[in-house]
Order: C-alpha cells, then structure tokens, then sequence
DNA sequence: TTGAAAGCGCTAACAA
DNA sequence: TTGTTAGCGCTTTCAA
C-alpha cells in the first residue's frame, strides 16, 4: 500500500490523499473522511516518514554525537542531565533525538553519514575525533556542548578557566601548597598514571586542558612550580577509577594535602580512597570536584556546580533556531563554587594556629 | 551538490559515483579515488540519508518510544537502566536509537508517524496509550518491554506475578497482616491518593495491575481481606512523592506494621518518611521495594531485582533481529528476591517472642 | 568496469 | 476543491 495505490483506489488524485493527511482544510470533511476510513480499511498507514522527508528536505530529528562508551553517558550524572536537557527541548519542538552509534572504539564513521537528522549536538568528543570530522562535513547546523572549540561552530559550555580559577584560589586561600591532581582522559590513547606537562599541554580533550592550565597558572602565582605537581589521570570516569587514581597518587606522594579533582565522579573515588586509608576529610586531606552532581552535594563535597540540564537544553534551543543566525553563536554558562565540607586548611596550617 | 551533480562534474554515471561510496569494489581504485577527491573539492558531502534510506527501504535507526515526561526516563535509574541496555543493543548493530518526543499530556501522535525508523520499542506505557496505538499501526516490527502485554507483538518483561508473589510471602512469613501498598500511576488520569480495588482492577498500567494482584491474591491466602488493604497511588515517580503517599498512607492507617512499594524509589521515599516520623525500620516499620537499583541495594532495601540493562538489550536483540520468526516472541527476565535490612517481624510479633 | 533506465513514496507549485 | 506535473537524491537491476 501507497499513497498513490490508494489514490487510484479511491480514484482521486495523489494531492488529495496527501492533503488529507497534511492539509485538513485543503478538501471536503467528507472526502477527507473517505479516504481516512478507506485508508483504514485497506491497512494504509499513512504516508511513509522517509519519503516525506525526503520531499520536504527535514527529517524531524536531531543526532547526538558523543564519543563514548554509551555505558559512559548513561552512568555519568552530569552526562545524563544534558541528555535530558537536550532531550526536553527536542520534545518541546517536536522533533526526535537520534542517538549515534559511535563508539570510541571503531572509528566507523558510517553512521553518521547515514543518521537522517537535520542538526547534530555534539557533546564533549576529543578535538581529533573522526566522527566529529564527519558531522562538520555534512550540511547541517551543529552545536559543540563543551568541547571541542572549533571556529565557526556554535558552542555551548561553561568558562572552565574562570571556574577553575575560583575553585584555586580557594585551595589556596587555605593554605594548600602541596597539591595533587585527578584528571579525566586527556587523549583517546589509554594512559592511566601520571600526567606530565608536555601531555597535559597537549591533551586533545580542550576542557581538560583548561582546567589543568587555569590551577597551573593560579599556583604559579603563589610560587608553586606546576611541573612538580602531580596530575594522575584515568581512561575511565567512574568512582572505582577516581579511587584507584588517588590511590596511585597517594602511595607516590604522600604529603600532598589537597586533591583536586576535575570531576564530582573522580572526586567521590578520592573520597572512598580517602577513606579507605583512614585519612579524615579535610582535616588530613582536602578534596575538590567539578560538576556538582546531586550525589556530590549529598557527600558536601566543594565543587563547581555547573547547571548540566541547562546546558543540554541550551545546545537544543540553539540547534533548533539555526538558520536566523549569521555569526557563530556562544553560550555561556554560569558556574558556581560550591564550598562543602570537604575542604580546609591543611594540617601543618592548623598546626601553626594551636601550636604543636 | 548532489550525487548527479558531481557525476556531471566528473563526466561519469551516477551509479559510478553511488558505487564509489558503496561499493568500492565495483570500480577502479583510482577512478574512485578521482571521485572522491573531486567530492571534497566540490564539497560534496556524500549520499544523503534520507534519499538513500528512501531507497533502500532501511532508515538505520530504531525509535523509542516511551509515554512520559521526558524526565522521567532520565531520572529513574531503571529506566537509565533499560535505555543503557538499548543503546548498547543499537550500538553493536550500528544502527541509531531515535526517542520519539511524545510527551504524555499532548496526545499528539504525528511525532510516531514521522518517526523514520526500521522498528520500535515502546517501554512500559499504559494500554490505552494513543502513541502506542500509533506504534502498532506502523508497518515496522515492535517490541514492548513490561507493558501493555498486546496479543502478537513481542514482548520482553520479568514475571511480576511471581516475582510479587515471592516478595509477598517474605513479608507474611514475617508475620505482618497489617499491611500497605504505594504503588505507581494506575491510569493516565492523575489521582494521588488512596486507590480502592476498583481503580485497582481496571488499571490501565498492566504492571501495576499484576504487582497488586499477586500481592492480593497472596495475602487472601492468610486470611487478609485485601478491599481493607490500604493502597496509595502516586502520579509522579519520584522519591519526594513516595515520601508523601508514606505520610498519607500512615497518617490515616498508623497500624500499619509494612509498606509494599512496588518500586524502589517510592520506598526510599516511605524510608525518608519513616525517618521523619522517628519511626524505626525495620523495628517499627517493614519497607520493600521493587526494581533493584543500585541506591536502594546501598540503602538496605528488601526488594526486587530484576536486571534492566538486560531487560533494554534484549529487547533492542529481539527488535534487531525481527523478519526470522513468525510467533510472536517472550522474554520472561529473571528476578531474585533480594532481603534487604528493611524488613522483619512486625512490632507486635517481637512482643509475643520476648513477652510484654 | 561502467552506464542507462526505472523507480523508492511522497509533496508542492500551479492549473483547472 | 481537486488534479497535473515535476521532482526530492538516491540505488539497483540489467545491459553494454
């Protein structure tokens, strides 16, 4: 059954059959009815949403593009709030979210060649990523969430410079001179252990990056020589690679006082990992997030709340409104630095303070 | 650009070009690699999607479709759980996951009919759903998971009658007989408060139904007239309204000694309000629930397991591999019972055991 | 290895 | 109010 098989059916034209599924008000309640109720009949379902797409150049439906694992978007808080943002602001317009599936692994890039969508939003993918090659290359308008920074596209993401800079100069408002710190992958090879400068300086992942640069720069200013500062970073992002990660810190550099994370995730490891060696929170260590996810709140950690929902929400709100646009538009949101109960002085501070 | 364009540009045929997407095999090495390079020159950006999937009858991307707030799905860990599953099931066969945007309150079906999709999975919508409606009556295979159970399509849920059934006996060989249910939406009109066995009986979320049944049918077995069981309905999923329907429900039938919530995040909501109430579980109060996320097992919680990334995968297995089978296929997961630190003998009991 | 021809199923000018 | 005409951009027999 077809459209135009039912037309000949019902022996009307083509147009007219359309119409009555398009355009109510093109032809009479009583033929529209007819052919409604022959459709029925005859197990007409309606026109076919490809072809239709295909004639009227719009699919009904924006891609996401994340580089990940999807275990990955569907574990992580933050990441799973700007799905729904994103996912809220499709439904507000009445258009699918259509999930690409592109896993880190396989650089397949067929799929988004294939995803008949009419946008993508891109979120928080490595700057060398093939598949973000690929959505660029195809002849819609696209949304970075986070990262990358590419010229000319639009983007949507916090000031990771700013934010960081605040969370530091708390850090070192209370004293902290021996640091250490939690990063997420800093490139799309696996490398689970310290950091150093000229990877951190090179990390394909641009939030990353600014994150590490914004503390280097901040503890520059108090005298601190960043190259000594210990970065550990993890391939994963999850609460057991966050403990691992501070526990391979640690062991290696056991006067560190303060742990800064780059995520709520990492940091509730360092929390557990704190915990596990018997290390009080902040009176021994100190420990900071990034994120502010409900379940960081719950464990007071000081983080930098970011307004994730807002953020997916945002990302759709723009790539729903292209087309009215000249320049590259880029949104900004605010951050907050959430100080929790997780952080203070350092314990030769407080000894300064009581005496020995 | 289009594909005869580039075609015209090179002075070659169309299906030379299509080939050298396509079928590389099909051409010459360097007339392909010509065609390719011209591509990018002219700035081509490949076959379309949609004209493509006109043709070949294959749109690449399965739709969602789940009746709810989109916040929902994003907010209950078991529907993460079963959208994880799902996603993964996509990814392995490299084809795409499309969320339909069918909000609950609009009954606007267009968003099913313009879906392009190769199938659907609906998940856990009531029976008289106008979106499911307009599911079934697309020409594409359809797979449900939990509910409605509709006559020929597939179907992938756990047993709840006998998963109930089991928790239900933990409970009466308890001793309690005083007993409570919260219990999720019934129907698709709104009603927080008490739901009497009429509303029970005629719910029109299938799961529900059954979860009351067997609790019904389980405690009639000890003598216990279950149109004096009081049952409160929530509309919304949250923990805050399990919290509530806990207040409402104990603030009118205190002698209450268990509260059977049929999900884990009513119960931890009843355990938010027990607390509250400075009432001790389980000393004071026996809560169960249902589902088995990883919060409630941190919590203690007597519950339900039941595997919902498997439950997503299976389905999106079961969609993904449709055309090979003419009966319609079931999938009955497996679900444990697992006591938590939440449920005892009520009050009462312990009197008799240790004398008053 | 390449090309010609024939649609996939639909919508939107425009004309009647 | 209805019909005619002309594609949307592509793939796929089939024949050369």
């Amino acid at each position: 059954m077809t459209l135009a098989s039912l037309a000949a059916e019902l022996g009307v034209s083509r147009t007219t059959v359309s119409n009555a599924y398009n355009r109510p008000d093109q032809l009479s309640p009583e033929l529209r009815k007819r052919v409604l109720e022959t459709a029925r009949r005859l197990g007409y379902p309606g026109p076919d949403p490809v072809a239709r797409s295909l004639r009227t150049r719009k699919a009904g439906a924006v891609g996401l593009l994340l580089t990940e694992n999807l275990s990955y978007a569907f574990r992580d808080p933050a990441a799973i709030g700007v799905l729904e943002g994103l996912a809220l602001a499709c439904e507000d317009a009445g258009v699918g979210l259509h999930l690409v599936p592109a896993s880190p692994g396989r650089d397949d890039v067929a799929a988004v060649h294939r995803a008949g969508v009419d946008g993508f939003v891109v979120y928080s993918v490595p700057d060398d990523d093939p598949h973000l090659g690929a959505v660029l290359a195809r002849p819609v308008p696209t949304v970075i969430i986070d990262q990358p920074r590419i010229e000319g596209v639009d983007r949507v993401g916090p000031d990771d410079t700013t934010a960081v800079t605040a969370l530091a100069e708390h850090i070192i408002q209370l004293g902290h001179r021996q640091v250490g710190v939690l990063c997420m992958r800093l490139a799309r090879d696996r490398n689970d252990g310290f950091a150093y400068l000229d990877r951190q300086q090179s990390a394909h992942f641009h939030v990353q990056r600014a994150r590490l640069e914004a503390l280097a720069k901040a503890f520059a200013k108090v005298g601190v020589d960043w190259s000594t500062v210990p970065v550990v970073e993890r391939f994963e992002h999850t609460v057991d690679d966050g403990a691992a990660a501070a526990r391979h810190l640690l062991d290696a550099h056991p006067q560190v006082t303060a742990l800064i994370c780059t995520s709520d995730i990492l940091a509730l490891g360092a929390l557990a990992e704190a915990n596990r060696r018997g290390l009080r929170v902040p009176a021994d260590l100190t420990v900071t997030g990034f994120d502010g996810i409900a379940e960081a709140e719950r464990a007071g950690l000081t983080t930098v709340h970011q307004p994730v929902l807002e953020k997916g929400r945002a990302a759709g709100k723009l790539l729903l409104s292209s087309g009215d646009h000249v320049k590259p538009r880029i949104i900004t949101l605010n951050t907050q630095l959430r100080i929790g109960t997780t952080s203070a002085p350092p314990r030769t501070m407080e000894q300064h303070w009581f005496g020995p």
